[in-house]
RNA sequence: GGCCCCGUGGUGUAGCGGUCUAACAUAACGCCCUGUCACGGCGUAGAUCAGGGGUUCAAAUCCCCUCGGGGUCGCCA
């Protein structure tokens, strides 16, 4: 048997154009679509590759012609044939390889298919539960075998990215221990241990603390992580990091890192897309004051402007008293809105009222474009008018950037509260007022997170980033004192709006580490049991450290521009964590449960077999 | 756990108290067709309108409950 046979096919079905005619070629693939003229049929064959007309002619060869009559979508052929120019006129100019076809000369039917659930040759919006029910016959489809081929070229070119920098990729357990911080543990019972268990890692933080320690100074990895939280849109039960840590680093060589690699990522795979370099870079608080969010979106402005100053000297009972309980009133402009009716501003209310705001306060600079000191009171459209002079209403407008014709969406209280609400209302008017440019990657980094906040469950300090984050040490102090006002040393990266990574520089010695956990109220012997490991580790030499871990999930998705990660995932789980391919999680028997030491409530416990 | 949205032939939609014996497109099946490419033409079949209960003379349509799905808040160190 001659050795090319050997393959199923010689080429693939995208490859092929004008260069190729003549050649004799076998292809092998899928039936997109059949068109079916009686005396012709033209097949589009689909392989991975692409898609290419494949003609059978019953004067070319009658027995293939009339097994091609046989033909559906999604019957799997190997068609050998020649590859011609097709006639003058006839080219597809849609298909890239719309210059050619292939005669077909020989056929065979590798598999037949029934009629599938769904159109794998349209670009038809599919209910989400039956694509993942037949989620192997969704990946057929064009549209995400383009997004699982971008996820492979993403994560071939950060591999490379990594190699390059001379970073290690070392694997690290997926069965460890459990941890009392954090999200849900998933468990996995111990056959071994009656009654002990071991954890799915919620992400290798430990581990690459503890590869550090040993020395190998820069690690990186791939790395499955599993949280046992309820899902988003953005979010699964698990999914991927790239986690990386660094020995001898301060924050800036961490980020400065990734931001090289974002760059230079971002523009391999979506050279298209706009990006702005360098990355913006602000603290929490500066995030927080200006945008209302520690993940902002910086496609669009309408940033949050601080307008306390002229609140407190009005004779608005609502500013003035919002400033002298220490609060603060704070707005932004919504360009051009200033002729909203009362319908629109009693919806924005309503969603400043349901984000906790006590009220939304609006002022209409008048309902058409002209010179701000063309403004008259009797323009102003504001319930608090009348406590305001016009001189005010130009500074708070002035303040906010705002000009004739624009609306201001004011808001009073608590200076976080403040900030929040506007932080929702600034991306409901952005969404709104199409301000966001769909086809720019904004990147920006957000630095010096506070090292704990209150835990609203136990009310204890819960750490904001986790436990093994540095303290500024101008910060440190305060650690006893006032653990909320210590900043630490970390950071994270957004894109989009979206927080798509974050890391820290991490606390390398035994006393620190100690002095931080005392100081959110873990007493010794608790220390020494969940952490004493990482204790110990710091007693031998630790270097000082500090890493990332970035969603690669989420980095895919905007990439991708995708609505979900579940887009961007071969296999994934459903809002209820359900993998509707296999049916997971389901029963087991008895036997497994036993063998495992475990018993359930009666109504879940299956009946013991006696077959 | 709270709130919001969705569930109608295989698929995607329309219908939102009576004209619904449920419409349209596409897929499927049959016949015709030698240059189509979302091929075309003719015909056939296919839905107890997610399930249950209620209101009404009358429910796909209104109300309640359940189930399933999505979004979001809580939650996610």
């Amino acid at each position: 048997m001659p050795q090319e046979i050997a393959l199923l096919k010689t080429h693939t079905c995208g490859e092929l154009n004008r260069r190729r005619v003549g050649n004799r070629v076998t292809l092998a693939g899928w039936v997109d679509r059949r068109r079916d003229h009686g005396g012709l049929i033209f097949v589009d064959l689909r392989d991975r590759s692409g898609i290419v007309q494949v003609v059978f002619n019953p004067q070319v060869a009658k027995v293939v012609h009339d097994l091609a009559t046989e033909l559906r979508s999604e019957f799997v052929v190997r068609v050998s044939g020649e590859v011609a120019l097709r006639p003058k006129g006839t080219e597809n100019p849609k298909l890239p390889t719309g210059e050619i076809e292939v005669i077909a000369g020989e056929i065979t039917i590798l598999n037949r298919s029934k009629t599938p659930p769904f159109y794998i040759n349209e670009e038809v919006e599919v209910e989400e539960n039956l694509r993942l029910k037949y989620r192997y016959l969704d990946l057929r489809r064009p549209a995400m075998q383009q997004r699982i081929i971008l996820r492979h070229r993403i994560v071939k070119f950060i591999r490379d990215f990594f190699n390059a920098e001379g970073f290690l990729e070392i694997e690290t357990p997926i069965l460890i221990k459990s941890t009392p911080e954090g999200a849900r543990d998933y468990l996995v019972p111990s056959r071994v241990y009656p009654g002990k268990f071991y954890a799915l890692p919620q992400s290798p933080q430990q581990l690459k603390q503890l590869l550090m320690v040993a020395g190998f100074e820069k690690y990186f990895q791939i790395a499955r992580c599993f949280r046992d939280e309820d899902t988003r849109a953005d979010r699964q039960p698990e999914f991927t990091q790239i986690d990386l840590e660094m020995s001898f680093v301060e924050a800036e060589d961490i980020t400065n890192l990734v931001e090289r690699l974002m760059i230079s990522l971002a523009k391999t795979v979506r050279p298209d897309m706009k990006l702005v370099e360098p990355f913006p870079r602000l603290t929490y608080a500066e995030a927080m004051e200006r945008f209302g969010s520690d993940k902002p979106d910086f496609r669009f402005g309408l940033e949050i402007r601080d307008i306390s100053d002229i609140a407190a000297a009005s004779k608005f009972g609502v500013f003035c008293s919002a400033v002298s309980d220490g609060g603060k009133v704070k707005g932004i402009c919504a360009p051009g809105c200033g002729a909203y009716t009362r319908g629109q501003l009693e919806e924005l209310n309503r969603l400043a009222q349901s984000l906790g705001a006590g009220g939304l306060v609006t002022i209409a600079l008048g309902s058409a474009p002209g010179d701000l000191g063309d403004l008259q009171m009797e323009m102003v459209k504001s319930v608090a008018a009348r406590y305001l002079t016009i001189e005010q209403v130009k500074a708070i407008a002035q303040k906010m950037n705002a000009r004739m014709g624009d609306l201001m969406l004011i808001v009073a209280g608590k200076g976080n509260l403040v900030d929040e609400v506007l932080g929702e209302l600034r991306l409901h008017m952005g969404r709104q007022l199409k301000l966001i440019d769909p086809n720019s990657l904004s990147f920006a980094f957000v630095l010096d997170f506070p090292l704990v906040e209150r835990d609203k469950k136990t009310g204890g300090w819960k750490p904001v980033v986790h436990p093994f984050t540095m303290p500024k040490e101008e910060d440190l102090p305060l650690l006893e004192s006032a653990p909320d006002r210590v900043r630490s040393k970390s950071y994270d990266i957004v894109c989009n709006g979206y927080e798509i990574g974050g890391g820290s520089i991490r606390i390398h010695t035994r006393d620190l580490q100690k002095r931080v956990f005392a100081a959110r109220g873990y007493i010794d012997e608790d220390i020494e049991e969940l952490f004493g490991h990482m204790l110990e580790a710091f007693e031998y030499g630790a270097p000082p450290h500090g890493g990332i871990a970035l969603g690669l999930d989420r980095l895919i998705m905007l990439l991708a521009g995708a609505e979900t990660i579940r887009e961007v995932i071969a296999f994934p789980k459903n809002q209820n964590a359900a993998d509707l391919t296999f049916n997971a999680p389901s029963p087991v028997t008895w036997e497994q449960l036993d063998e495992l030491h475990l018993k359930l409530h009666d109504e879940y416990h299956p009946v013991p077999e006696d077959r």
